[in-house]
DNA sequence: ACTATACATAGATTAATATCTATATGAGGT
DNA sequence: ACCTCATATAGATATTAATCTATGTATAGT
């Protein structure tokens, strides 16, 4: 296993407000500023959230005029699923298909 | 979904020493010193690794006269599998059977 | 009782990280 | 050109966490 890109994936989730914001954008595409709302910190705050989420592989964003928007990166949640299943199953035989994309 | 108790687990996870010592154990129980032998820090760190780990529920441990055996909590790894399927899932529909003990 | 082995705790140090304020950049409208 | 809004970056501060050395506790054997 590739400990060094699962820990940081780990370390990115280790958040309780990251965590909140890959909840808001689990289902749906959002920008800075909506995500923004939903918090009490400031902007570089949520500009330094996402630069982790996304530095990590977690989320996914492009730019449109002055915004830019926010997704989950479905590969990563699969590629993590994964990771996760062989770390602590030593004899799970659960082998359902995630959805790649 | 219960934030406070996912993070906790996601950080006691963020560690790569912590994630070697896991997948050490995820199919045999283990006593801190043969752990240890895995690893280049001193006993001292191992102690608090093991109690970061077993004080988020990951690993559960027994006494056995001068030894502690640790292995992995497989009701931990069902939840978390839970957890982590909550929260990057918004339309996952894989529903398998994760085992419970 | 003494000793050795396994593990835990205390306290110090260093490194990483979450947050802030201040400022810069980028893009659109007037 | 200028202004405004959205986002990024720089630098400072505070907190958390990983590690160490030194020492304490617990258990077993002689």
């Amino acid at each position: 296993m590739n400990y060094k890109n699962y820990v940081n994936s780990l370390k990115a989730l280790s958040d309780e407000n990251r965590l909140k914001i890959i909840e808001l954008i689990s289902d749906k595409t959002l920008c800075a500023c909506d995500l923004l709302d939903h918090f009490d910190f400031t902007q570089p705050t949520l500009s330094h959230h996402m630069k982790v989420l996304e530095d990590a592989g977690i989320v996914i964003s492009y730019r449109e005029g002055k915004w830019k928007h926010y997704s989950l990166n479905k590969e990563f949640a699969a590629g993590f699923f994964e990771n996760t299943k062989q770390l602590l199953s030593s004899d799970f035989e659960c082998v359902c298909d995630y959805e790649k994309d």
